[in-house]
DNA sequence: CTTGTTAATTAAATCAATTTAGCTACTTTT
DNA sequence: AAAAGTAGCTAAATTGATTTAATTAACAAG
């Protein structure tokens, strides 16, 4: 608790023995080439807890070149989906003792950069980021360095780099699958125009469905810009419901929420003016008319996963060994799918 | 963008200077006592720049006690209200070069005082801490230390420190202004059991107000325990409605969502059944079905405030000037409070 | 009794930056 | 011309911990 002011010097001249000593005890270091006597190393440890004594983060970190601590950069940390991951990586990193910077780039990649830049500069270990659109060279320089590195959600093609995705196409197919056993045809998929590689997964997924059901004639895909997301949403809803669409895919949590508020504008019923299918859980959802049929995505396995990744990037000094861990989408079903509710009414 | 491996001894060796007159130049130290050649100077900063200088952060931090670096714990970093501060406080805080380290005590003690070890121990300049229910005696310890430290959004009682809050007396009032302005009397809080100031004064609030207008034996307060809310709600809920309360208020953003949640359950319309105000905004009242009256709260100023108190707290030597800044709170009047929609229906 | 071995310990270098005290050359003053 | 002042620069100490190489003391082996 007390703010450390007590040094391995300190310890050393109270017990009566050489800062080299105090070191090798408290770092355990005791073996066949540092060896303390046992009775020494039992002084010494009760002379560190009498005066409380705490390591210095600086010094050691100078000295070691390491400082135990971790960046995490995601596209904006008050977005649920990436504040939910960070506690896991929180949690978990520090069971390894490592501690964590957080970032947000806001999609934006000069910000990324400049990110990327701050937390090199503090010393982080290892870097966990969250590419965003336009990243892609940012991204493939930073790998080119010897920093140990982690892509979460999106990947960059053709980059020997290790990554925690989610199985994008799946969580489509699973997605539409649903929609389909429901007798939906006229599926639409409301997406963003940004070039990411979750959402063009998503998108592959859609295709792949429409095309395998025989539907492709009535697909589309509506890409909306980042800015400004509601007056487009109206738009393109508007479009699809025009077109008698009979379900829509959004894809991503941020999508859904403003989807649905688009809808409520509408007032467009759900799902008996139309089914709906979003990605990610929201607390936003909880207060919705209707339960909301999503992928969910394992947010533990994330955090956990993430920071095993980098711990063990961190530790061996071969940059070579890349892993991709691909997690599982799961689809909960609610009402917004049920198709069928339209004979209720 | 690369890792950093030039120091300062390298620029001196390409430079032809002294590590002394690099690091007078770097830290713009010119002036009367560290004079340098305005040639010599353009040439150091030619060279930092074309070997692309980073300073080394752990022997700065080493050098000069200070790490450049905030701890800030809150108590759960993925509520949306603490989330939407973190990202205030990150952005402030960078404008001063300063980086921070995030925390989440779960409204526990024993976690938030290993949070403030852990954070001492990285060599934070400075805490930003929210008081967890029955934290008081490790926040005195720790106001006792020299560290600089502000509290955000609770306080502790008689105890001499920087404080950033919420007049959540002034809150209270202005919600039941409000509901009572729409003639309501029978009104019930919902809050927390835990001892916290910020609930603590909107209880106070509440009171002030019912026996102000002579509403004093309608007055309910119900505290719920921290786990497993929605069993609670929905009885406490079941309770006012029986004794026929006409408006309910919660003191929380996370009451009001799980209130809605259980009103929802209990087939209650709102405001047709029960008026209902709120604190705090959240993604979650977007869906709803009708617009939800709430308290706002500055969050853009708190995070700007608190970067201000603990820049302000670091950077001079006497510990004894603390300064409390309480910031207001406005009524979003939306329709969850409209009492009288009842005669419509 | 010398030599070798090993257990126990320590002095000193190192990490990268900051900062104090001091040292040259000049220039200015008297 | 001696004294004083100053511009420009540098050597070296310092920060706290880690780690290498060296040292001492004790004991066993030859």
């Amino acid at each position: 608790m007390a703010v450390h002011k007590t040094t391995i010097k300190d310890i050393a001249n109270k017990a009566g023995v050489s800062i080299a000593l105090v070191s090798f005890v408290m770092n355990n270091k005791i073996g066949r080439n540092y060896r303390v006597n046992a009775e020494t190393a039992k002084k010494i440890l009760a002379v560190a807890e009498e005066l409380n004594y705490q390591p210095n983060n600086a010094a050691r970190s100078l000295r070691s070149g390491r400082s135990r601590t971790i960046g995490v950069i995601v596209s904006d940390i008050s977005n649920p989906f990436f504040a939910d991951i960070a506690r896991r990586i929180e949690d978990n990193a520090y069971k390894y003792n490592y501690t964590v910077f957080f970032g947000s780039s806001d999609e934006n990649t000069s910000k990324l950069e400049n990110l990327i830049d701050v937390m090199v500069n503090k010393g982080v270990d290892g870097l966990v980021v969250v590419p965003c659109h336009g990243s892609e060279e940012v991204i493939r320089k930073l790998a080119e360095t010897s920093l140990p590195l982690v892509l979460l959600d999106r990947t960059i093609s053709d980059l020997d780099v290790s990554n925690v995705l989610l199985n994008n196409k799946k969580a489509a197919l699973l997605a539409m699958d649903c929609l389909i056993r429901q007798g939906c045809r006229r599926i639409e998929l409301i997406s963003y125009s940004m070039s990411l590689s979750n959402i063009a997964d998503r998108e592959y997924g859609y295709q792949i469905s429409m095309k395998a059901h025989g539907f492709g004639e009535y697909g589309h895909i509506h890409r909306l810009r980042f800015k400004d997301i509601s007056d487009q949403m109206i738009r393109v809803l508007g479009e699809g419901l025009s077109r008698e669409a009979e379900a829509f895919v959004f894809a991503t949590n941020t999508l859904a929420v403003e989807g649905l508020k688009a809808l409520n504008k509408m007032n467009v019923i759900v799902p008996r003016d139309v089914a709906v299918v979003g990605f990610d859980d929201s607390e936003a959802f909880d207060l919705y008319y209707t339960t909301l049929t999503h992928i969910k995505q394992p947010i533990e396995q994330f955090g956990y996963e993430v920071v095993e990744l980098i711990v063990k990037a961190i530790n061996q000094k071969d940059r070579s060994q890349c892993t991709t861990i691909v997690l599982n989408p799961e689809l909960v079903e609610g009402n917004s799918s049920c198709r069928h509710v339209k004979r209720l009414f």
